[in-house]
DNA sequence: GAGGGCGTAG
DNA sequence: CTACGCCCTC
């Protein structure tokens, strides 16, 4: 059987719920995992997704920032929702999915943007990210109870050359500089993460999943970044079906700076 | 032949203008007088008005509060934005409209709101209120060097009993207590100002112009107020033709608190 | 450019 | 309830 999961910043899940739900009414994910939610638990729009047959929510979420939630027509159980670098902000939600063959087990992920200015000495926002990725070693792809491992979202940096519309003109702008990017590859590499994304989509093509609200005409000047994956443990690489970054996101009426990406899997049990 | 002109507190000028463009469209007034543009002069959608063929427009307004602004199919000239108590808001624009025939001053009227405390004493909104209807006494409807004259805007009191959803429940309530319905009334009648909506509708009937956001359903409580108004000189009486309240704007899409009034006059010259 | 928070205004 | 300003974040 296929089972497809979807990763989408949403930039404040109360204001888009619309585009949300025209999402799940074409592209019926089994699994949505969502970023930037900015939505308190107690006035997460619950019912909207319970009427579109997404029956099982967790959330994690807090007042105006932040904020994730893994959304799914399987069972779900929270495992964990980690303070990472103990501020208590929403960042992370580890769920454990009971599709009908295998349970898989997704870290839903927002790793913080960084700020301007790519100096952990003089900015505390990159130090933060900084420390974030350090911690973020912790999360291996052992699939702890279940049979396979994901982890998703947005993490706000582009690691390869082709993750970027200008290599050289982002090398020294947060999201592309060489100390995230390699600290992320290794933080992947030795978690033992297989970057599905890019088993897909082969490296030398360039695929972008984000588009700063800034630049006048995001399609016309197309200076996007890949800052949104979808990690897995290896024993999903040969079940991966295919990936779909949905570009047309980025066009519709009040979008999200972030497109959905979705994956497809045959879980054969 | 017929000239009409029309007010309307449209609550920010940019935020509503598919909605001023549509009234525009439907009813065609030669002249448009709007109360809290809530936008900076060189801000004004100018271009907007010009292409649905008012080329003529005055406007006196500011960042985020207040701001009038009279819009002509016929030629217009600013006589005087006054600063009424002299703290350099935007609450009134002088004009005249050259019709074919006539030439036509208008006052075009955003008085202070008040706040919610009916006490000059205690409170300063409700002293800069009374104070500004006290230097509305030095507007009379002397036409000036034009052949008539009209004062037009949200006047922010409902003077007549039937002004108001419930006399009795309004009469300790900023916009219908006795100090303001008895000073606007006064202002009036010494200015020699005829209140043209008066003339037109019959001082027996209801007739609202304002109904507040706060309310769930304004249509069917129906809780509404006459804030809005049309003044003019004697001599038009016998040239009004009708007065439209249309009330249907406060049912429309983010509509304006407040709804139009259209005045409709046979001018012979 | 576009969210959110808050406070102020109507 | 709605729209603003200001400040923050991305």
């Amino acid at each position: 059987m296929t089972v497809s999961v979807a990763t989408w910043n949403i930039n404040s899940v109360r204001l888009r719920l619309p585009l949300v739900q025209s999402f799940l009414e074409s592209w019926q994910p089994d699994v949505l995992c969502l970023q930037e939610t900015k939505c308190p638990n107690d006035q997460f729009p619950l019912k909207a997704f319970h009427r579109m047959g997404y029956e099982h929510v967790e959330m994690h979420g807090q007042k105006g920032y932040h904020g994730v939630a893994t959304i799914s027509r399987f069972p779900l159980e929270a495992v964990e929702a980690r303070d990472f670098c103990g501020i208590g902000d929403t960042r992370h939600l580890d769920c454990v999915v009971r599709t009908p063959r295998r349970a898989l087990r997704i870290h839903n992920f927002y790793v913080p943007a960084g700020g301007d200015e790519p100096d952990p000495e003089i900015n505390p926002k990159f130090r933060h990210k900084l420390d974030f990725l350090e911690e973020m070693r912790t999360i291996t792809a052992d699939p702890g109870g279940a049979d396979s491992v994901l982890l998703v979202g947005d993490l706000n940096i582009a690691p390869l050359e082709t993750d970027v519309w200008s290599h050289k003109q982002l090398l020294k702008v947060v999201s592309h500089t060489p100390v995230e990017t390699e600290t992320l590859e290794d933080v992947r590499r030795a978690g033992g993460w297989s970057d599905l994304i890019r088993v897909a989509i082969p490296p030398e093509e360039k695929i972008y999943t984000w588009w700063s609200y800034r630049a006048r005409d995001w399609d016309v000047s197309d200076r996007g970044r890949r800052l949104d994956h979808v990690w897995g443990s290896p024993d999903l690489e040969p079940m991966l079906s295919d990936i779909t970054v949905l570009r047309e996101a980025r066009g519709w009426e009040k979008p999200s700076d972030h497109v959905p990406v979705i994956a497809r899997f045959r879980l054969d049990g």
